[in-house]
DNA sequence: TAGAATGTTCAATCAGTTCTGAAACTATTA
DNA sequence: TAATAGTTTCAGAACTGATTGAACATTCTA
């Protein structure tokens, strides 16, 4: 059974599944698209269950997260009952969803938290024995961290105009010598 | 007590400590963090047990964590015995720290874990009843998977070459439209 | 409609992490 | 050297989040 095929691909959902658990995926959630990733046709439950050995509920659980994420989708059979599950294979894609879910959940409450923040320093106005330059220094860094987030924002955007293909190009273009830029980057558009 | 100011502050820093759970990093350690980033000036071990009501042990090892990460340094006043500690405030270097850091303890082990696969479907052979086009998908896959992490190691770098404030420039140039490009990017070099 | 197959939910349990508090340790001063 | 001030370590308590498994719901088939 355990042919250097099945090892290889038993290694990369190992591996997988621990680096899940440094996003913040659970491990059984990043085995289970380890799995359909490496794996390439869809896998039902059983499947799953199966080859990961976790119990039902957890199985599903997993997989209506991974659903919800977009990271894999259901997919139907003709003339079997059974769900199946199937990855997005597309890797530029999958760091898409990744990265716009991860924003939304994360940077973006900071974001708001900080203009909140600022909001309340500046309504507050000039109260007990603080001292002025030290609000301004606080609201000078906290301005500071909203640029920073909204430039990486804007960054990311921009990597996904580039797109899937254009983006290696992107770099080594952007890592070419000054000079030869200018003619090549007219060139790349979009 | 409670000013404006300090209300603010203590708002950031407790969704700062939410946030931290989303990155592997502890409530605790992001509180701390974000406090000495929010205060400014230094502040020694008690300072913090009292602001986040903490322990001494908590305070002190998360204290130290952070100085691992380079995230904070110690400091030492003339005259006084104690440790304090304070915050990296230029938030472009936070970033570079905390990414370069995840990209070790991260990307590096899986982009090991790809090529130890890749090798072994390589010389495992021809085995079992194994089909050599789902061996060659699955070898696409994993290759494409390590030419995504290449190139986000690269722009990575890229991005910070550009450097702190080259990088607001660099997007704002680089999302401008294709003509008017040319001109300017020759003139933001380095 | 019964009953078989499949999918979902959730209370209880389990596992892993973080936190506390006190003891051990280190360095400094008198 | 003893007293003092400060820091680190660590065993167990408390907490958090993941997992199970059984009950429930749904859909299909005969």
């Amino acid at each position: 059974m355990a042919s250097a095929f099945e090892e290889s691909k038993a290694n990369l959902v190992r591996r997988w599944g621990e680096m899940g658990g440094y996003w913040g995926i659970s491990r059984t959630m990043a085995e289970i698209h380890a799995l359909l990733f490496v794996t390439g046709r869809p896998l039902c439950t059983d499947d799953i269950m199966e080859q990961l050995q976790v119990s039902r509920g957890n199985a599903s659980m997993n997989l209506r997260s991974l659903v919800d994420w977009a990271l894999i989708e259901r997919v139907h059979k003709l003339g079997d009952r059974k769900e199946y599950f199937q990855a997005d294979t597309d890797v530029w894609h999958m760091f898409e969803t990744i990265t716009r879910e991860r924003r939304r959940r994360e940077v973006e409450p900071i974001v708001g938290t900080i203009d909140r923040c600022l909001d309340m320093v500046e309504r507050g106005g000039r109260s007990d024995g603080v001292d002025a330059d030290e609000v301004k220094e606080y609201r000078r860094r906290l301005e500071e961290l909203r640029s920073f987030l909204a430039t990486t924002g804007a960054l990311f955007e921009l990597v996904l105009r580039f797109g899937d293909t254009g983006i290696g190009k992107l770099t080594r273009l952007l890592s070419a010598p000054a000079k030869a830029r200018s003619a090549k980057l007219t060139r790349a558009k979009r």
